[in-house]
DNA sequence: AGTGAAACGACCGTAGA
DNA sequence: TCTACGGTCGTTTCACT
């Protein structure tokens, strides 16, 4: 069950997870000649991460490379519980990514449209007609400059 | 070596990528028997998916589990070119994504720190102080909503 | 939490269609 | 680009520390 509290990761659990940002799939047994542990103190390891949500090893996909032509990110303003819309927005296929915020914004969700049609669609038919929604401020990609996932093991 | 086209995916192809998108580390074998086809073919397939950059497998984590209690988004106005702005910001190690965009802002980044001191050292000693740097707002995160890494096998 | 060893299953290279 | 197959290596389980 994730734990909602940082961990304590020591440095052999920082080495382990830093192979893992690199290379997903790499074997227990490299790492573990990598890190000095034993094949099985390494998988132990990594099963505790997984199962506590300090990490998951997934496959990201590029958006561009699978068909989705317009990102954008959108500000909104809204009034009253902003919890409500920010919980709206999360159902929504489109959307990737919600964060509540402060700020001259009270949400900001990044949206994944196949083309600007999509995106018109998506931002006045479902994402302003929300109740509560106030304002939104559209910020369309023109280019991703970097995208990192390997947070938090510097 | 990662081509920039967007490369037409079969129906086999999503499927095996959705397969990883829930577990990057699932064997070749178990993937084969739900898509069915042979082993040696899912290998042969998500090693050219790794090689195109369509995809990658790795390990994400939870920024807050493992130390970095502040995140923010930061929208900055930039005068003149502003490919070297955005060069910058990619360099900095607490900047995990940035984007360049369209509307208000001109760049938007976002930024993984380990406390409101260190954001505020970032912020102020060397973002704002970057050239060409107009103006800058940020937008603290008071909670992560959503954030899914599973893009485009919809 | 970690080690070591033995049985099992996955992975990899290669050949052939 | 797929299947088939054999050798190798990784993973799993378990008893022990």
């Amino acid at each position: 069950m994730p734990t909602k509290q940082s961990a304590n990761l020591d440095a052999v659990s920082k080495a382990i997870i830093e192979q893992l940002q690199h290379d997903g799939r790499k074997s227990y047994a490299s790492i573990a000649t990598e890190v000095g542990l034993s094949e099985a103190a390494v998988r132990q390891r990594v099963q505790r991460l997984l199962d506590a949500g300090v990490m998951q090893i997934v496959a990201v996909t590029d958006p561009l490379q699978v068909g989705f032509l317009r990102s954008a990110m959108i500000g909104l303003r809204v009034s009253g519980d902003m919890t409500e819309v920010a919980d709206a927005l999360t159902t929504m296929e489109e959307v990737d990514y919600v964060v509540t915020t402060a700020g001259s914004f009270d949400i900001l969700a990044e949206v994944v449209c196949e083309d600007d049609d999509h995106l018109l669609e998506l931002l006045t038919k479902r994402i302003r007609a929300l109740p509560n929604v106030v304002a939104t401020e559209t910020f369309v990609y023109l280019k991703l400059n970097k995208q990192l996932y390997n947070w938090g093991t510097r």
